[in-house]
DNA sequence: CCCAAAATACCCCTTTTGGGTTATTGAATA
DNA sequence: TATTCAATAACCCAAAAGGGGTATTTTGGG
């Protein structure tokens, strides 16, 4: 094995797109496509077998999802390097993949000199994105503060998404439980919700305090 | 205004980066730097009346942190594009930093032309990341399944992240409100609370159950 | 100075939740 | 084959949560 070689493997469909992917890889220093397919019940385990240093993977494929392949794939080899390279950029999908494990996600837009690029980023350690998904992501993170809430109810969600009771909540901000009661059926109203569990799930999916 | 030029403001308590920052800025076809500050309290003003395209911020700022002037910043100009360039990287600041707004985060050790290639990107509307920031970003996406927990622990799980009731649960997955309970019971032993409300902030924050 | 909104507090009563205990069945596995 | 573990189910009881209503005080604008 080459120290300085990069070995990839690829999951896509289409047999242009992926017969021109290895050639680009084969015919790049550094870089050496190892194995491609085209979907994820012959990918993985010939993977699991012959293992790549970066998988570049499609999302809509016959069969098993990308998704769902690289879930699979995760189980295996955890460690794994996958990057995803697809003309999805929907939310839930980048999500998804995200979750599922992916370190990288690329739209098929991507040039060949950048895709050579994220490959190596990838397998250097890094996350590589197209610049739309990485603004996704990034804004992903941001807080956005319910406008209907009072502050004081804000303060009130965010000890219940600390998991506290109304009695611990009251000693902490120095108030009668009784008014607590009265914060969180408020709360309750404008969350449209009708319980602890409800709207703590609300507020740490929706990002609606600091946690 | 010239549509081919980037207008950047700096904030950066060390007079010798500051400065430098802003020869390279002003040195380079297309960017200029139009002010530059050693603290958010001066900066804050300023820059609400002459806006910039894109802020270097600084994190370790006497008086008020660079995130507090994120906030701050952000309250008056939501959609001012917010470029982190510090020297941490652990993982709280990172986070605290994305949720308070920033839009790309860089380290110190950026290079000269990378650091110009990001500003740029950010004002595309991309989120520029150095290498290892990208890949804390995106692997805290991952779902981590507890494995102490048994699949149906996990079902039931799922569905309290979902704010249902005993009863609502029981129906969910066709079993008896009270084995609803029992496993309940065990979740909560296993993750080491004792209310939905903790054991769902549990589950929600560090990913235990695909919302 | 007055009004509205926010924050505070208390009452009633029902439902839900949580802690303790015990038990049966089927599947996996040592 | 014996044993462990997951999943199922039930009972008792106390504490917490939730839905209804009412009321006082504080605060910020017009």
């Amino acid at each position: 094995m080459d120290n300085d070689m990069i070995y990839v493997s690829i999951v896509e469909d289409d047999d242009d797109i992926r017969e021109s992917l290895a050639i680009l890889i084969n015919g790049t220093t550094g870089y050496e496509c190892i194995s491609h397919f085209r979907d994820c019940e012959s990918a993985i385990p010939a993977m699991t077998e012959d293992v790549p240093d970066v998988v570049l993977m499609d999302i809509g494929l016959p069969g098993m999802s990308g998704i769902e392949g690289m879930r699979a794939l995760k189980q295996n080899l955890p460690d794994l390097d996958i990057l995803v390279l697809t003309v999805h950029c929907d939310y839930k999908i980048v999500f998804e993949a995200l979750c599922a494990g992916a370190c990288g996600y690329l739209t098929k837009d991507t040039k060949p000199a950048k895709l050579l690029e994220a490959i190596n980023e990838a397998f250097e350690g890094g996350a590589p994105m197209s610049t739309q998904i990485a603004r996704m992501v990034v804004d992903s993170f941001k807080t956005k503060p319910h406008t209907e809430l009072t502050l004081r109810e804000t303060e009130v969600l965010t000890q219940l998404c600390k998991g506290m009771s109304y009695r611990m909540i009251a000693e902490a901000l120095f108030i009668s439980e009784e008014t607590v009661r009265r914060h969180i059926k408020n709360i309750y109203k404008k969350l449209e919700v009708s319980s602890k569990s409800e709207a703590v799930a609300k507020a740490l999916k929706e990002k609606l305090v600091h946690s």
